[in-house]
DNA sequence: ATTATTTGTTCTACAATGTTGTATAAAATG
DNA sequence: CATTTTATACAACATTGTAGAACAAATAAT
């Protein structure tokens, strides 16, 4: 009964939650996305995905102190956790197997290799 | 303008599409898809989400002939166009990128190995 | 110290995508 | 031509994605 299911926000939020670590909140998440996906999100979607994430158990959150910045205030940490991290890893690897199935993709046309 | 966001369904049924090739029809695409995901999927939604994806100008389809199969009824053969292997190549090397940047999946954690 | 400005979250409403169930259609068999 | 099998189409509802406004807390300016 492992309700796994990802939406394709849900899914990249929480790749870029792995990535920013201890800077994964909020506003931070949002400027990663646009600066990577090259492409805008409204603030308001990304706290409903979090929050949504959240409640599923897929992430964690929780306040860190204020910074000493103008207008620092405090922020929500998110962090991936032990069933987010199955999730994630689960819809990798489904991706990768079809992809490898697929011939236009499969071969030798891939630019980025991993490990 | 590249209006070029795909669903999590709508990005898998793509690539059962394109490894289908000629056999892919609703029908069949579902029995992929379960066996595949390990997880059923009622064939009305893969219908929609064909349709949603024709329509988006991701999928073709043409109405291949009549088989001499018991109950053979005519299939709608559905097949990739242009724009949607753009789209569906777009996905991929996007989230590529960020698995490389995440700590947790890019230091050899990968099972499979494209290329 | 009170008002403005900046960084940030929370809440509400709506659009797009995902899912289910039911109805319908066409071909083969008896 | 009724029954069975392989299929598609359509309608209703649930979940996910998106936008914007309201609210909160911290620093800076006056």
């Amino acid at each position: 009964m492992s309700e796994n299911r990802l939406g394709e926000l849900e899914e990249v939020l929480m790749l870029i939650v792995g990535i920013l670590e201890e800077k994964a909140y909020a506003l931070n998440i949002t400027e990663e996305y646009e600066a990577q996906a090259d492409r805008k999100v409204a603030i308001g979607a990304v706290h409903t995905t979090l929050n949504r994430l959240e409640k599923k158990g897929f992430l964690t959150s929780e306040m860190g102190g204020a910074t000493a910045e103008r207008g620092g205030r405090r922020k929500r940490i998110y962090s991936i956790t032990a069933s987010g991290h199955r999730a994630l890893a689960n819809v990798r690897d489904f991706r990768l197997t079809l992809w490898k199935q697929f011939p236009a993709f499969a071969e030798g046309k891939l630019k980025f290799v991993l490990a």
